[in-house]
Parts: structure tokens; sequence; C-alpha cells
DNA sequence: TTGTAGGCGTTATCAC
DNA sequence: GTGATAACGCCTACAA
């Protein structure tokens, strides 16, 4: 008889069942299942027919309850509808599916207070470990030590904390803002404007070395009145670009750290009647395929999204399932690549 | 002393642990732990007190196998990494953090084996409702109808099966559609292609409907040469741009399922230096910000993602919380908006 | 007001 | 080769 509240399923059925049908123990049952050795062939077979036929399915929460863990691994990051981090959670699941783990995925929605109610909940959840890529409102990440210190298995990517040992998948930014920045130099400009993300994360951190190192090349000296941190909202990207166009030397080139802040600026200068071409050069960390079909083209450092998910993914089912710990902290620097987009537009320059 | 292979997580405390501390019976933790109204307030708060030193967390796993709910509702997309479903999942998200349920996100990577396999999984793991749409491989839906049969809410969203009566969430891809024909027609355009996405699917079908119909209105013919369904692979959409220029009467507008499509054939069209201003008309289904960026600016019609999400989530949490099951399947529809984008560019004739 | 016992589904240990 | 029992963490009917 049912429980009077609980839901119903008709045709769950569980070890419990088959035993009865049976004439069985549970015991019995449970190691004809699980293809145990010492139980008779025949017996086997029954069980193994009946279950199929009435399509057993292990509870996957009582053997949570039991083994203290899950076959799943947690994902936390910043937003999904970024296509970065959903490129990246589609390489995640390709490594956690091959090795028969399933995904769990939360946002934080760059809130630091959420970022720590979902790392308690996967915890609790009992996930065999943790992909973290960090908000932007996070700089205190005593959650994450402390989940650390308890024994999950933990694994930094894009979005990585500099004030703890742990394993991490990085890409290249030093090195993709660095090509980007020269590249603009190359081509004439001398007032780069660089438009980037929350100064705490650390691929602000790094695109911005990379900018100041190409700028060191060529002699400019940092002027901070061309750096600019800002989120994603439109609001602030125009605001900033109001500022930008109305310094005494407005910028003649831009070196932005993502898609969408780009994509941000194109539509802010063509709000504004800013002609691109003439004025200004972009180049952006793109993971979209518009970046050449903008007016002007865009050229752009691409991440390897989809990679570093996998890598990542890879780096911590490893960690699961090895017994030993391994020896010592390993990071992964995964390298970017500059795609220049020439304008074919007849006015340039 | 700690089972020898499980993970150890060495601050994790149960009630039974509160219990021997405080010599107390795990019953009564229990009850102090829920406020019950028959606790001793000083035992009670004996008890939270201590709860709250140590970082007490109710183990939802336990729980769940108790009650065979789970506080969780699950969500199966086709793809993660599409603006459109991340955008919903974020309204899902929305509607569930505020009526204190978590969300479990899969992707059905528009396969038909996994989706089957993810549905599986979701009811495995006890979630309290499942929100779906339909991948383009899925044509067979009985492991919909059997999850429903068991007692699972369930609610449709965006891709919609027909032949199975549910609750479901869906925008007016017809009106939509018609609106943006009608837009090429008025423009004066007479050889407009649809390329859409897969037929089976219910957007399919109805955008379909809608383009005919705006054709009719202006007396034209289904040209089926002019409808070409199609993935989003790169080449697939480059062999359809190839077949349609080859036509003795190439299209002159193309109404697009998606931003993803249309961006596929600015991308070919640009790689065969088809100039777009002179020859063609773009109008596409846009949850991008980038349909007026590109070259020319794209007419786009908008579909409320977000809306979507939290809509269909919404109704979900009335299924799973009304204890009288609702008398008859809701079906929402959810307005589309036309947005209209005139290039500026001088050589439009 | 508090304690005891049983059960959710499964597996491991120990008997027989 | 098979079965009884206990345990994972929690809740609740029943007993005291």
């Amino acid at each position: 008889m049912p429980k009077e509240d609980a839901p119903e399923f008709v045709d769950t059925i569980t070890i419990k069942d088959i035993a009865k049908a049976l004439n069985l123990s549970t015991s019995t049952v449970s190691r004809a299942l699980r293809d145990s050795y010492e139980i008779n062939p025949e017996t086997k077979r029954l069980v193994l027919d009946y279950a199929e036929k009435m399509h057993y399915r292990p509870n996957p929460i009582a053997l949570s309850l039991k083994e203290n863990r899950s076959q799943a691994i947690g994902v936390i990051v910043p937003e999904i509808a970024n296509t970065y981090f959903s490129q990246a959670i589609n390489g995640i699941e390709a490594a956690a599916y091959e090795r028969g783990y399933h995904v769990v995925i939360f946002q934080s929605q760059e809130s630091y207070e959420r970022e720590v109610e979902k790392v308690e909940h996967l915890a609790a959840r009992r996930v065999d470990g943790v992909l973290m890529s960090l908000s932007s409102h996070t700089f205190d990440i005593d959650h994450l030590k402390t989940l650390q210190d308890r024994g999950m298995p933990l694994v930094f990517f894009d979005r990585i904390p500099t004030s703890i040992e742990t394993h991490k998948v990085v890409a290249d930014n030093f090195g993709g803002a660095y090509r980007a920045t020269l590249h603009l130099l190359e081509s004439g400009r001398r007032r780069i404007a660089h438009i980037t993300s929350q100064p705490g994360l650390s691929i602000t951190k790094e695109r911005l070395s990379g900018y100041l190192a190409a700028l060191k090349e060529y002699n400019i000296d940092h002027d901070e009145q061309l750096v600019k941190f800002c989120t994603y909202t439109q609001e602030e990207v125009e605001a900033n670009l109001d500022a930008l166009f109305s310094l005494a030397a407005p910028p003649d080139g831009f070196m932005t750290a993502s898609d969408r802040l780009a994509l941000g600026y194109y539509g802010g200068l063509k709000k504004r009647h800013i002609r691109i071409p003439e004025d200004v050069a972009f180049v952006g960390f793109s993971n979209l395929n518009v970046a050449e079909l903008l007016n002007p083209p865009m050229s752009s450092v691409v991440q390897p999204a989809f990679q570093m998910g996998h890598t990542a993914a890879g780096l911590l089912l490893d960690l699961i399932e090895k017994k030993e710990k391994f020896p010592e902290y390993r990071i992964e620097r995964l390298s970017t690549e500059l795609f220049i987009r020439e304008s074919s537009c007849p006015n340039k320059h």
C-alpha cells in the first residue's frame, strides 16, 4: 500500500519486489543483479529475466546514501547563458559521459552568496567532485577551501583563484591579450583602450598583463583612463564608451575581453553614429562566429572552451578515481589563437 | 569508524551525532530541528545552537529516499549552448528559486537515445517534475507518456509534441513567421527562401505554416525548392545555400528559423562573395543582439526565452504543489515580436 | 515532552 | 548457494 502523501510511481520496482515475486531473499537478488560469482546460474537467469521484464532500475538515491557517492560531478559556472561556459559544459559532459558519470550543472549568477549556496548543495548531494569557475563577486574562497579540506576533489577552470593551491585549467590569457594588442599596435594604433571584466578575476588580471606587456614593447605608458573594468550590462558599457570618447585623446583601438563586451561596444558606437571603420579597430576574445560578420569584421582571440571543459573534467575524474592522491597540484594552460580579420571595406585608410 | 573505501567528509554531522552529543534521542533532535511544537523550548534551543555550531545540514539524499521527492525539478533541453535554451534556463531557475526548488539540467544533444536516458535518470533521481523541450530526433514519445502515466508532473516548452495531451508553453511561432514573411513581401521580395530546423519539430511546422499563410496573401504558390530543413552544421547550411543559388530563379529573400541558421547563411554568403544588400534580405528568429550589427542588419522575430522558461517552471511548480490534479491541460502561447532593422547602406535599391 | 522502532532501497557481513 | 541482519540519514507512528 503506497504512503498517502508521497507521490506514487506505479511501476517502480525494487529488489524487494523481485525477491518476493521469485521467493528469494533480497541479498540473493542483489547478488544476482550484480552478477556475483557465488550465485547459481539458473537463479541468476531467473532474476535477470524478471528484472528485465519488469524494467527494474536500481535506485541511485539509495546507492548514494549507502556509498556516500553519486557517480556525478558538479559544475558551477557564473552563468550558463554565456557561450564560453555553455561550450565548456559540453566539453565537460563529453568527458563525463565517456567515463560513466553524470553532470550536475549549477550557476552562481555572478553572485558570491549563490556560489556558496551551490557549493554547499553539491557537497550535500554527495557529488564525487566539483568543477568550478568563480563568480566575479567572489573574493573570499573559504567555502572552497573548506570543501577541499573535507576531501572533495576540486578542479578550477577559466576563472581561477590565486589564493588556493589546487588543480587548475586555464587559457593562455596573457598570450592572447599580448598578441591581440600587438596586432593593433602593428596596424598603427597608439591609443588602445582595454575593456575588460571585473578586476578581481584571474582572467582579467592576466589579460591586463598581456595588454601592458605589448604596450611596453612600443614604449607606450599605461594610461589608466583607457582601461575600463565592467560587467556585461549595456548601460555600463555605454557609460564607459562616453567616458572614453570624451577624453582629450580618445582611443583609436579597442582590445575587449569578451565577445559580449565587444558586441556591446559595437552597439554603443553604432547608436552614437561613430563610424567604426575610420575611427577604431577591434579585437575581442571571441567564441562566436559573428566576429567576421560584423561591420567592420573584428579580429579575435579564440579560446578553446570545449577543450577546457573536457580537460578540466578529465583531470577531475582522474582525481576521483585514483586511490592515491596526486602528489602535486597540476595546472594546465591551454593555448589561444589570434584570428586576424581584415576589413574589406573600401574606405579603410 | 569510517568505512574504508567510502570518501570521508570530516565534518559532516548527522542527527545521530547531535543526539549522542546532547544525550538525546534522534527523534527528539529531528523534531527540534523541524521546530515541532511538542518539544521543550529549552531542548529546542540546545539542539538548534549545537546544530548551528557544528554546521549541521540535513542530508537531502536521505530525505529523498524517505520522501520519494527531492525539492528539485529536472530540465531537459536539446542543447545548452543554444542561446535560446540557456536563456530559458535562466527563467526556469528564477521561478524555481522563488519557490525553493533546485533545478537539475540535462541536455539531450539532439539525440533520441540520450533523451530517453536522461528522462529515466531524472525519474530515478526522483525529481518532483520535469520540464521538457524535445530533441530534433525524437519522434516516438513513449518514454514521456510512460513518465506521465507514472504520475510525474510534466510540462513541455518550445519544442512540444503533438501526440500527447499535456501542459505546454510555446511561442507564437506561426504569428512570428507570418509577420516576418509579410515584411519581406512588403519590401518587394517574391522568391523568399525559408531555412528552418528539422521537419519533425513543432516549431518547424508552425513557422512553415506562418510562412505559407503570408505567401498565400500575395497569391504566391508554395515552391518546395525554396524550403530547406537542416541542422546547424555549417556544411549543411552551405550545401543548401549552393542549391538555392543554383536555382533558375534564386531567392531574393530569406526567412530563417533561428539566429544560428541566419549567421550560418551570412557566413556562407560572405564566403561566396554574394553581396547581401543588393541581392537578398534576411529575417531570422533571433535572441542575440547581433542582428542589428550585421552587414546588412537583419530584421528579426524575437522570442521571449526567459519568460518562456519562467512560465513553464511556474506551471510545473503549480502542478507539483497542488494536491488536486489540474482539471485540464493548459497551453500557454507567448507572443513574439518583429523588429524591423533597416539597412543604412547607401547602395540599397 | 521524550524515546523506541521501523522503513525508504541497497549492499556487505556473517551465518547456514 | 542462499538467507538474515545491519547500516547509510532521516522521519514518524506509537509507546512511555
